[in-house]
DNA sequence: CGTCAATTGGAGCGATGACTACAAAACGAC
DNA sequence: GTCGTTTTGTAGTCATCGCTCCAATTGACG
């Protein structure tokens, strides 16, 4: 029993996602989201709180929507070998960021720093976030040494390696590399976990 | 006949630098460099004329210092095999996103926005950058093809992942790796060139 | 229709952004 | 010492930042 908000949380989240995902959290000003969800910075921030949330919420909306596809690929425990769950992996993250209609890159490793926790507030919640990226795939590979199969390298070294994979590949993307290209990069990086 | 600058261009380069490899372009106000270089501002103007072109001469400055070793063995023409190459270029780059004293990572990559060129000028400056990177590479890899060595994918792939490579190499030092662990993934990284 | 609760637009807050105007200061040349 | 040249610090420009105050608006409910 009161007034409705002009514009659906849900589609406020996506717009400002949008934009994060293209310039940035520092670059993105809330003048900048007022104009593009279409309501005034009053309503951002009784919905909202703060940039910093919204931000927050954003990504949340980034990861269990557009990356899920990705994410599901982390702990896939279908994959078949080491070499085809890591060519899973990186081929699914090289297909969200080269999406179109949507910015290119990665959502979360692009829209904050890549700095330190304490460098601003989007570093400090997107830092937790790629540890667990790393533990999961971490596990992952060690679940396949357990099982018997010979890697290349000890899990440790090669989950770096894919998580530094899945963030080239987005700066990749960034800087305007199509999809083939992507494609290309991410079957040789998954190839390379054969044992000897 | 005139008065002396109180601090040398080549000392201010080299503290901007510093700044900039820390936080960023955007990140990095005026007021932070007038601080730390510990002149006024109206000096900087004076002497650089603009923060884009105090950005430029830092980065400049960057590669023709820091990054020397590494652009050395970008066109290595007695690196051995492409894979002695790779590793050569790899852990180089590890060695200087982990140097202590400086700032982690690449002061170039980390310094200006990954975006596309008309995102910002830091970015214009630095995507020219990446894209000569990325042809010193692919020749680099078209002469060992062109002599007989056999390479897992083709020239234009393996520069991709390469460069991919030294980005994820710059970020994974920005969230904290050690030096071990980059030398470990940059190891893993050269060795996939391997023929079949 | 009137009431209450939530949202809205707009105006404006203090702080900070890049940058500049200007006069005092510090040298070499004379 | 005086002059000319360049650098210096200070103060201030206008724009924009994240954010807030407030009165007007919009509904469901009685």
């Amino acid at each position: 029993m009161a007034r409705p908000r002009s514009v659906s949380k849900e589609d406020s989240l996506e717009l400002a996602l949008q934009l994060f995902w293209e310039r940035g959290y520092d670059l993105t000003s809330i003048a900048d989201l007022s104009a593009a969800i279409g309501v005034g910075p009053s309503s951002l921030y009784n919905s909202f709180g703060s940039k910093e949330n919204l931000f927050r919420l954003a990504i949340e909306r980034y990861l269990s929507t557009h990356a899920a596809p990705t994410l599901g690929r982390l702990d896939d425990k279908d994959a078949g070998t080491a070499v085809e769950y890591a060519r899973g992996l990186l081929r699914e993250a090289a297909k969200l960021y080269t999406s179109k209609g949507f910015p290119r890159g990665c959502a979360m490793f692009e829209g904050a720093g890549s700095g330190p926790p304490e460098q601003s507030p989007a570093c400090a919640m997107t830092h937790a976030i790629k540890r667990d990226l790393n533990k999961t795939i971490r596990k992952r590979l060690d679940a396949y040494s357990r099982s018997g199969e010979m890697l290349s390298a000890s899990s440790k070294v090669l989950a770096a390696f894919l998580l530094g994979s899945m963030r080239g590949l987005s700066q990749l993307a960034c800087d305007g590399a199509n999809r083939t290209e992507l494609m290309g990069v991410a079957d040789h990086a998954a190839q390379s976990l054969t044992g000897p």
